[in-house]
DNA sequence: GGAGGACATTGATTGAAATCAAGTGGGCGC
DNA sequence: GCGCCCACTTGATTTCAATCAATGTCCTCC
């Protein structure tokens, strides 16, 4: 539970600019919420809590990845959300974690205290409405994330979740200006494999497939970089109207 | 947009008594959604809303079944939400429909026009809070249904499927005291399907080997009763400790 | 009563991903 | 430098659910 220096988080550049819950960015409720708030660092692979355990805080991402997951009683576990920086984590009035979370890079977050918090959200409406605007996202992203589960093939699958990682982590950069896009894949295969509903040899080889016809190229085992996006959505299944990243 | 005697609802045994934003229920608000509210019904198979429709309303479920489903550009779909009563649906401050939305029953819905709707939002802290939780509750309910459609087996999904029919349809019903579980399937198997990510010819399978192995009794294709709510959650792959329906 | 259609079951076969089983390669400590 | 470990790759085989194909059962409408 440690502090950092507050300065290096800038607002200008702040990654929770837009969405997340946070003093910095807030102007308006930033003497409130500055008192119950303080930051905090996990190493990577560090667990921030096991379901079930209590959770006396509510927090924004704000640098590196961490993830939520399940698990069935004979150990198949599922990854149910993926909190990249803004996304925001534990839930207001519930004292208990229902997921594993998970750090897999090393992972700031901006705390909150739960119970300072939940009076905040009671007596300050505008909390509440933007708490309320990012779960609905949420909610977006586990229906399309359904869809990927239910009826995907395990290819389709991989180019889905390379089409996420490289349109975020486009959308988090400054510099919008190279033509092509390249980033490091923040998840081993076998986080990858439990964020698809597939096995990590799987993965491997459908990554290895990508690969070999040209969509993608790899530098080392994480490097990736997508010559062609659109190459890479129409191997995603989906309807190709979702957008460029930049 | 017929609108229906408001007294066929009678708050008292109110099914969305518990968690709907309805002006029956929140006497605080009445008034204020009394002016913005109206009844609709849909028939059984009725599209509601296509994805990309303009929709002017929001609701809560009355009574009967609807859908929000995905498709893909091939024609595979997904279904993303299962509304039963209480359950809200829409997206204030978004005017396009994301999903598809089919009544799978006779459906009545309690509709509030979406710009009052949203304003009411804006002034009236409760509701905003109240919709929060219920968004909530329904991203845990979609987590749920990840872990379903990436790790479970297709018996197990059957399985978890009539768990949650089951436990909704009891937690409905006033009469409490039967120590048997019975109920109408709400959905088709290829809707069952849709829901489970499987085919329809393997969601007929797994029923009828449950059937056989005496998991369940079968009163014609829909009526379903379940003598030991046990032996069907053991079936279900979830850890044990999930409750009993009533 | 019989034709037609929607919904459901059952059987035979195929196929995609899981499982089982070696191997590879890079980073790190000693 | 060497060996070890971990993350990953690749190959062989199996398995579960998809697909393809009849067939069955209501129910409604003439």
């Amino acid at each position: 539970m440690q502090d950092i220096e507050l300065t290096t988080v800038d607002c200008a550049d702040c990654p929770i600019r837009h969405r997340a819950v946070c003093a910095r960015c807030e102007t308006d409720e930033l003497e409130l919420l500055e008192e119950i708030k303080y930051y905090r660092t996990f190493e990577a692979g560090q667990t921030i809590a096991w379901t079930g355990d209590k959770l006396d805080f509510v927090a924004t991402v704000v640098s590196g990845i961490a993830t939520l997951s399940q698990t069935l009683e004979d150990g198949r576990t599922q990854m149910v959300g993926l909190l990249l920086p803004s996304d925001f984590m534990g839930r207001p009035g519930r004292e208990m974690a229902s997921y594993d979370v998970t750090a897999t890079t090393e992972v700031v977050m901006c705390c909150f205290r739960r119970r300072p918090f939940e009076e905040l959200m009671r007596t300050t409406p505008h909390i509440a409405q933007r708490l309320l605007e990012m779960t609905l996202d949420e909610l977006d992203a586990a229906r399309e994330w359904m869809l990927l589960l239910g009826r995907k093939t395990a290819r389709e699958k991989i180019a889905s979740l390379l089409a996420i990682i490289a349109r975020r982590d486009a959308s988090l950069k400054l510099s919008k200006s190279e033509g092509i896009l390249e980033f490091d894949l923040p998840l081993t295969r076998e986080a990858m494999a439990d964020y698809l509903g597939l096995t990590l040899e799987t993965v491997s080889r459908q990554v290895s497939a990508l690969k070999r016809e040209g969509v993608i190229e790899l530098a080392g085992k994480r490097h990736i970089s997508v010559p062609d996006f659109e190459r890479l959505m129409l191997e995603t299944g989906d309807d190709t109207d979702g957008g460029m990243p930049f």
